[in-house]
DNA sequence: TTTTGGTATCTGGTATACCAGAATCACGCG
DNA sequence: CGCGTGATTCTGGTATACCAGATACCAAAA
């Protein structure tokens, strides 16, 4: 038998973990939330007091979800267009290097495995359901940095990924990006396949790059600074 | 008259770059230094209370650099072998991205100013002076990506920067890799003077990819866990 | 009515006190 | 002498109290 070995509960990790669900549940662009936060009401709610609270916090602002303001308040981040295209780009440098290292570690079934994911959700295009086939896309994304057997290339992307939420809830399924998108992946794919790494992470980057054009090209300019004249927490 | 807004000063902030520069700085390899952190006495240090500290530690811990332990230690991070490959085959993937960024969108003087720092350097070669071409090596490579014109990438980047010191400590300056490496640096330059974004990008990360062979080569395997026999904190 | 200055209040920042789990050490038994 | 067991000490975790800067509000003067 073989037990890892547990670390004590921490509040600060469970408050991290439920912060960060709460804030990838709001919808930040909006306009009628409440960017900002209060930590003694949090504090109430999660029933923790405000020393654990902070800890928490102060994850949240190092990956760059909120912004604390000392003396005046904690806000929620919006970013920007160009934050916002510069997330993909990393995430495309990320990715593609996946790509050229799955190509060269993965087992044949792992690569295997691509072409099962992306022939179950090209089914799905008929039912034409946005939701489920976006979220087959991100798995299959997510595949790619798994099968580079790199942990700290998936941990990375992981990162990256948690600030495209809000932006996928308006960018999906705009145009053809459905039908270019299945085109892509199966192109991914087959140089999987071939074992060609050259073309894996070139394809790779390429079509991540088309969700940057796409993004730019579109995504509305109406953002604003955060807006400080509302109040306290979550809910209230 | 124009002011830009000051941003209060910030204990956590100051104890967060204090605590990373001391790490920094420790030899965490050499095998008689303590990993072992101990709070009280880093506040005592550092004049501060436990609260401040404790956020500090915290985002040191995001960064990878410290772990907490709850009810045991703190401990400052070794990095394994395959963890420190890791990190260098990211950072071939920023800034291999990063190049191809820079090959279009850098001015004509940033480009050139990428020859000038190489031939500052080169010329370091005579006087043998391992640590100031290391310094102006990692200059080099600072510089790709700030004429990226990604903040991002550079700030990820940075980061797992920060990981290398220690590993340069000991991996500087073996064999031909000095001759090599500037051979590699011009390819690079001539590669951003042809705007030529693929190979650049292919330059850039070959070049750190040659790297990451060479630590696998030599990095000797007596790395052990943190050793939990001693104690207190960074100077006791 | 508008502006200005002061005050009350709110907010995050910091220090301190206390808690519980872990590690350690000493004692006593085999 | 070795080893197990229990008390002691140490460590980080959490809660609470208090501080100072920032904000908002209101009253008095122009």
């Amino acid at each position: 038998m073989k037990l890892k070995p547990i670390s004590p509960p921490s509040l600060k990790d469970h408050i991290y973990d439920a912060m960060r669900a709460a804030i990838l549940e709001m919808d930040i662009y909006s306009g009628t939330v409440d960017l900002r936060l209060d930590e003694r009401s949090l504090a109430e709610q999660l029933g923790v007091s405000r020393t654990p609270l902070r800890e928490g916090l102060v994850r949240l602002e190092r990956d760059g979800l909120i912004e604390i303001r000392p003396r005046s308040g904690i806000y929620v981040l919006r970013k920007s267009l160009d934050e916002i295209l510069d997330i993909i780009v990393a995430w495309a440098a990320l990715e593609s290097m996946a790509a050229r290292l799955a190509v060269e570690r993965a087992s044949d079934p792992e690569i295997a495995s691509l072409r099962v994911m992306a022939a179950r959700y090209s089914e799905t295009e008929a039912g034409a359901d946005i939701l489920e086939y976006s979220e087959n896309n991100i798995r299959f994304h997510q595949r790619i940095l798994e099968i580079s057997h790199c942990a700290l290339l998936a941990r990375m992307a992981e990162d990256l990924f948690v600030h495209m939420h809000a932006v996928r809830r308006r960018a999906m399924g705009e145009g053809d990006r459905f039908a270019r998108s299945r085109a892509d992946h199966m192109g991914i794919i087959e140089a999987f396949e071939a074992r060609d790494a050259e073309a894996a992470a070139t394809r790779v980057r390429v079509h991540t790059m088309r969700l940057h054009d796409h993004v730019r090209r579109t995504w509305p300019e109406d953002r604003a600074a955060p807006d400080r004249t509302q109040r306290k927490g979550l809910s209230s």
